[in-house]
DNA sequence: CCGGTTTTTGTGGATTTCCACAAATTCAAC
DNA sequence: GTTGAATTTGTGGAAATCCACAAAAACCGG
């Protein structure tokens, strides 16, 4: 191949143009997308397209699950790491045909990618090298694209700090800015914060941002980074809304492993709400998640929203009259005496006791004892303390200030 | 009967002597107790005498239970009620020999009682009538042991008042006034308050404090009033305090009702301590049960103690954070909403369930319906709510927040 | 009034709890 | 060491819970 013959030579008024272009020369429907799989452009006049292709071009982004496939059939990470092109399989899955894939490069940074459908043909050897020019061609139109998106990612920035700091307080005037950055309107939102063990490099911003990009399951509606803090402002779209951010920090955090190498995050996220006045409240909320797991580890794993936490909600604030004074559980001060006595675990017992839900055989294989073990030594609790074990009241209170008493312990 | 044979006639040193005297004359052992069955003097030189007249002796007070069966019987109703003689059949489920009993009066007043042991032999009318003039001979005897005793009570009173408000803070100084007052120092103890519907009158007062003086249940170390307030220091004397605690309420509340038909009787209790110093704090305790009863009414039926109040005792902290805004529970608005929107109980069930310890044939019983209807409500509060039924701590926050809202209504 | 949804009640069976009692083991104090 | 008390484990049967599924009843919007 000479460089005299490079067909992308010239110039091009759009993308699209672009896409057409490649299109032409290599006779096979072209996708062009941002490093975030979202579709920048694509060859118009094709005559066929795999499904994967129309849900992409409808939906203006690739699909999740066309991205997991990618990614576990190791396209995407190939494509992360040369500059060459690769040829992918079908996946019928996900209703992917036969095509071919290029990274658009700047300097050592992947910015997008080319995708070929090989509809009923193969591209010849030749034709790939063709490929690697495109997206060389590719370049520049997408950098532009980018420095357009940027200033406008920083004007959205802004905003959304104002948002987090409670610096607007008129619902109006939030909503009118919300619409003059196109950031659609949701019904209901919470904040979720990500927190690394460290600040967080440009690499793994970038990584971080791949991911929230391209996952579909939750809305996210603003994103913004704070030393080792990421923060998103999603908007759950069913009526389980709780269930439906669990998941969503369930599978950022997998795929955060598995594909990043990245183990060490937390999370934790705010009320929801639907008055966008509440959104400091839910940053707040988030935090107090975060400073809570660092403090309870163990105590709250799995435990991410601000309405699950439970009782630690307002545990801070028991603290605070703890130490005030005047603040003493007779009953559990017995058991403490018992078990340093005896060298019994009954206050252990209790706290696993409730821990797994009052639920006598989880108890008991957790501890390792018999369950009629456990039964007799709630017993023992119940004489010892007091405490009559069909007083849910008194068993509330109980199980409080033992955990009260690890948390001050900590705290 | 004619006047100039009064066998009591003349000076006596002293009501033992004059215990003699009634005994010689009437040939039987003779006891004279106060208005509050005590022990005040006996004859000594009696050759039989029944199991229960040997109790009083050896402790200085007539046995609780000889007291009740003797108010069951009839016996000491009647000699409240009349300045006759009453004849007693022997009881021989407490010990009591068949005897012969008169009240000491002064004024419109019972001050006391003089009993006489029936061995191997009946009174005759005309004895019973000499009896009649040993009542009265006793009247002065008896009284200045009263006068002495109530300017001694006086003292303790002031002293109980001080402990009650903090005045004393040094515990050495605490016992030793107590010790000064022949007041007995206990390992442990609490302050009991009775509230009654009104202000005491004196005549209450001598119902109640005759009552607390026949209790043997508690033993009593302080006794004192405030408007419609008695205030106990009570010493527990097992290893399981609270319950004596509440034994003696309650049958203190029983025969306040079945015998003087007082039935409008609050009480609370704080919490037991074994320092002196303390006492300030129980009594606010204490208070603090009663105020909480006013508020909750049934919520806490039955609680006498503050250690038994559970989550209750911190509610009027959470209340203040409540209304410092920023305490929401998402859950159970969207449950209130639902119970709204449906004419449903959905919240009132979940209440119900944990008033009675997550027991479902309990709860389904109170609440009038199928077992399987309060697990399928259960299952659509978790749906409703995005409830883990599985997750104590949610639950319990819940509850709290239920029953917060209900106090926050009322409070 | 209809048709569909929600709620209540019913049935049956596997599993778990509850309880009382007994045997085995551990612990502590003398 | 021995002894007695406290603790753990075991057994068995009655009762309760859990679960899935189905029929009946109540409710609601058009």
């Amino acid at each position: 191949m000479s460089h005299y013959t490079d067909p992308f030579r010239g110039e091009f008024d759009s993308l699209e143009e672009f896409a057409d272009r490649v299109s032409d020369v290599l006779k096979c429907p072209v996708t062009i997308e941002d490093a975030n799989h979202r579709l920048i452009a694509y060859s118009a006049h094709d005559d066929y397209t795999d499904p994967a292709r129309t849900a992409t071009i409808i939906s203006r982004r690739v699909p999740e699950k066309v991205i997991n496939s990618l990614w576990k059939q190791g396209a995407i990470p190939a494509l992360l790491k040369s500059r060459e092109p690769v040829r992918v399989p079908p996946i019928h899955d996900v209703g992917l045909g036969s095509r071919v894939a290029v990274s658009i490069w700047k300097n050592d940074e992947v910015i997008g990618f080319i995708w070929v459908l090989e509809t009923n043909r193969t591209l010849s050897p030749e034709e790939m090298e063709w490929l690697k020019l495109a997206a060389k061609a590719a370049k520049n139109k997408v950098l532009q694209l980018y420095m357009r998106k940027n200033k406008k990612e920083e004007r959205v920035q802004e905003l959304f700090w104002k948002l987090l700091t409670s610096h607007i307080a008129a619902e109006d005037e939030i909503r009118a800015h919300l619409a003059a950055m196109q950031i659609p309107t949701a019904p209901q939102f919470a904040i979720v914060v990500f927190r690394f063990a460290a600040d967080l490099t440009a690499e793994m911003e970038r990584q971080i941002s791949y991911l929230l990009q391209t996952t579909q399951q939750l809305p996210l509606l603003l994103y913004t980074t704070d030393g080792r803090d990421v923060i998103l402002l999603g908007a759950p779209k069913t009526d389980q809304p709780l269930k439906e951010l669990n998941a969503f920090i369930e599978s950022f955090a997998a795929k955060m492993k598995e594909r990043f190498h990245i183990h060490d995050v937390q999370c934790g996220f705010g009320g929801v709400y639907s008055v966008y006045r509440l959104i400091e409240k839910s940053y707040r909320e988030a935090l107090a998640v975060l400073a809570l797991k660092e403090k309870l580890g163990d105590d709250i794993n799995g435990v991410y929203g601000y309405a699950q936490l439970g009782i630690y909600q307002f545990f801070d604030f028991l603290l605070e009259k703890k130490r005030q004074g005047d603040w003493t559980n007779l009953a559990l001060e017995k058991l403490q005496a018992y078990d340093r006595k005896h060298h019994s675990d009954l206050v252990k017992t209790f706290e696993t006791f409730f821990d797994h839900n009052e639920n006598v055989q989880e108890t008991a294989d957790v501890l390792n004892v018999h369950p009629n073990t456990l039964a007799y030594r709630l017993k023992r609790i119940a004489d010892i303390a007091e405490l009559d074990l069909n007083d849910m009241n008194q068993k509330i209170k109980l199980y409080i200030d033992i955990k009260l008493a690890k948390y001050e312990a900590r705290g």
